[in-house]
DNA sequence: GGCCCATAAACATCAGATCTTTTGTCCGAG
DNA sequence: CTCGGACAAAAGATCTGATGTTTATGGGCC
């Protein structure tokens, strides 16, 4: 159902030479991380030219084809820009999509100071928010009852993180769908999908603070099927920061840089 | 600027035979409308199957690289799903990537109810409204003399209406690049460029709508100033609600539906 | 009936050639 | 010396045809 290969894809620039014992499903999705690495991580400043497309052939081995469809998908990310007799040139940070997943995931993997990690959780709380209120009106029998049903499971899984983690991530997806904005379910769905998939905020959470995730959560159904819309917001909001505020204590303590 | 072409793009599928009177840019961007256009139409239903690489090829009238680098860019932006030895098949409309402009800007076309427009107004709303609240503690000297001079130059502009919606747009991204919220700022921007250059949106205000969108921008600036982020939050939420109210009010009246 | 392999379908990649656009240079006219 | 236009070089865009890989399917074989 999900997606959560391509974590750690990088197969070390690998040829043709017979020794492909893995591909990366696609070639260009190679390529694509590594320019995009250079990129994001500020190796390649803005207005810097790239080589041409068949010096970036030799570079990495592959054919045209390939380094083509990767350099397309950067331009469409807004990392490059690509012109007829021109040249490939770097994008100003400025243009870069931050929603992208790529994007995102290398952006967060370079970002020393979570001021990006904390621009993330700021939009996700803000939104999350406002669609709880709107789905305080519009949400039926049927969903209140998966909102439940979903909070038993959560509470049911505290020995098995990542299912816990599925089981969060489904309540806010519930709510998400329910509240009848479908861009802002699309931009939090992102944000939930490619940003919760890095630590601090990926990491192992401890018992109570998962015992506090499920109250939260319970809080908040009950503000819903009491039908109080700005209560829920406010208590959703409240939840994403706290919990927020206590991965970032973790982090501090743990030093996670690689 | 823009690119009012390929509303009813389909040059008859212009080959190599001479007569290419005018080049749209890339080939593949025509495959990419008319495909994009078929699937948020809801003519080809979320499941279907696309014909294969070379029918399409034949279809179109282009090469399968153009018609490959197409399908490459509609995976991407969530349209398509394609996968070797099976086929190409129409992604469920939660997967569309609703801030992408290409998306953006079809699904508003479909969207006759103005539910996605509703959306994505709301969105903008909730966003400024923070970013307001964000900036008015980082904003420099610089910055407020920006935005005392961008009011000034909207309110020299009322006889010039894409100049007035220039400066009024500049309005806004002051004040997101200010906030600090990169993600914020993408996402603003990205409803700002693509959402608001289709009707109602885009069409011509009158006069006194113009005088009232620079009497709540003095607005904001003045609480800006005064430093009171809360409400420069409550006033720019209130701007753009309002505003958004006027142009439904227009829309209802004109029947715009092409 | 269930398992295994041959085959076909469909996308992925490669290789090389030709066309277009952009840009910079060079040279002659004024 | 400056201004233009012709010309050439650079770089991406597109075309063509072949070959590799993955997936699904169908027919034997046990």
């Amino acid at each position: 159902m999900m997606n959560p290969v391509e974590a750690t894809t990088r197969p070390a620039r690998i040829g043709r030479d017979g020794t492909r014992s893995q591909r990366p499903g696609r070639l260009a999705s190679v390529v694509v991380e590594d320019l995009a690495r250079e990129i994001i991580s500020g190796n390649w400043a803005e207005g810097a030219v790239l080589p041409t497309e068949p010096v970036l052939c030799e570079e990495f081995g592959f054919s045209r084809t390939v380094i083509r469809e990767a350099l397309k998908l950067l331009e469409e990310r807004g990392l490059l820009r690509v012109e007829q007799g021109r040249g490939t040139t770097v994008q100003p940070r400025e243009a870069w999509n931050l929603l992208d997943p790529v994007v995102l995931r290398l952006a967060l993997e370079y970002d020393q100071d979570m001021s990006l990690l904390d621009n993330l959780v700021t939009v996700r709380r803000i939104l999350e928010r406002e669609m709880a209120v709107a789905a305080a009106g519009r949400l039926t029998e049927a969903d209140l009852d998966d909102l439940r049903k979903n909070i038993d499971a959560a509470e049911a899984s505290y020995d098995d993180y990542p299912r816990f983690r599925f089981y969060d991530q489904k309540f806010h997806a519930i709510l998400m769908k329910a509240s009848g904005n479908e861009v802002g379910r699309t931009i939090v769905a992102a944000i939930h999908t490619h940003g919760g998939a890095r630590p601090p905020l990926s990491a192992a959470a401890s018992r109570a603070e998962l015992a506090r995730t499920v109250a939260a959560h319970r809080g908040v159904y009950e503000a819903l099927a009491a039908g109080d819309g700005e209560l829920a917001g406010d208590r959703i909001s409240e939840h994403i920061d706290s919990a927020w505020a206590a991965r970032k204590k973790v982090r501090r303590g743990a030093r996670t840089r690689r």
